[in-house]
DNA sequence: ATGTCCGTAACCTACGGA
């Protein structure tokens, strides 16, 4: 099956964008992340149109999750345990169970939010516990950590900021210990596998970007292929993040 | 480095957030 995440920065904006990217890429399951908009204005009927079945969190301005399946959709959990903002998103789509996660940005390094942050990570990490490494499933979205330094444009840029401290990228790689897999995803020709460039400054241009999106999967996922598709990035309003999409098969 | 874009509230502009 063919599996995407994308952070659309409002769904409601992105709308033309999506529906034409969703014919064109045809994915069975998609996580998508900061729908900025209340459950009432999600655009369930067009979706409903081009074959999915949809599953939204969402309360209105800020953040909003939500994940697509036209292989079967049943909801597993609406929430992280302990933190009621909408960042959280769980379903069974088809084979798979797929968890859209819009991690918390942290703001700065001496910011409330950014404490918030490992916090979330670790709830995150929590839920795992007593889940099966084998089980068929997919964790994917805006994780806002790079993992490394080869995953930021430029690290001198990041000194004393958030999204690459040893606390933010120790909780991530906390998810990969338990028996998750960093899924790599193919750049666009020629450019590094960056997932993310500010809309300010002509980065996207550039290709001062972060590789902050993240698809983690199970043991039980076998990948065959997966490409950041930076067209999700180009043209006549953007999002300020790519699609990343994996083609995978899973252990029956 | 802080140049853009989003939604909102309240008005045709400012603000918080990213």
């Amino acid at each position: 099956m063919l599996i995407a995440t994308w952070n659309v920065n409002s769904i409601t904006a992105r709308l033309p964008r999506l529906l034409d990217w969703l014919e064109q890429r045809g994915p069975d399951a998609v996580a998508l992340q900061e729908t900025k908009c209340a459950d009432a204005t999600f655009p369930y009927a067009d979706l409903k149109t081009l074959g999915y079945e949809a599953m939204h969190v969402g309360d209105g301005r800020w953040n909003g999750v939500a994940i697509l399946s036209k292989v079967g959709l049943e909801p597993l959990a609406s929430e992280l345990p302990g933190h009621p903002e909408p960042r959280y998103a769980r379903a069974r789509c088809g084979p798979l169970a797929v968890t859209s996660v819009y991690v918390p940005n942290g703001r700065s390094l001496d910011d409330p939010h950014y404490a918030y942050k490992l916090g979330w990570l670790a709830s995150l990490r929590q839920t795992l516990d007593g889940q099966d490494t084998t089980e068929p499933m997919a964790i994917m979205g805006d994780f806002n950590v790079a993992l490394t330094d080869e995953d930021v444009w430029n690290p001198r840029a990041f000194i004393g900021s958030t999204h690459v401290t040893p606390a933010e990228r120790q909780a991530v790689q906390a998810l990969l210990d338990w028996g998750l897999t960093d899924v790599r995803a193919r750049p666009g020709k020629g450019d590094r596998a960056f997932t993310y460039w500010d809309y300010r400054a002509g980065m996207f241009h550039k290709d001062f970007g972060m590789r902050i999106d993240l698809v983690l999967t199970s043991r039980g996922v076998r990948v065959s292929d997966a490409y950041v598709d930076r067209e999700a990035r180009k043209g006549k309003g953007p999002s300020d993040h790519a699609a990343i999409l994996v083609e995978l098969t899973t252990d029956a």
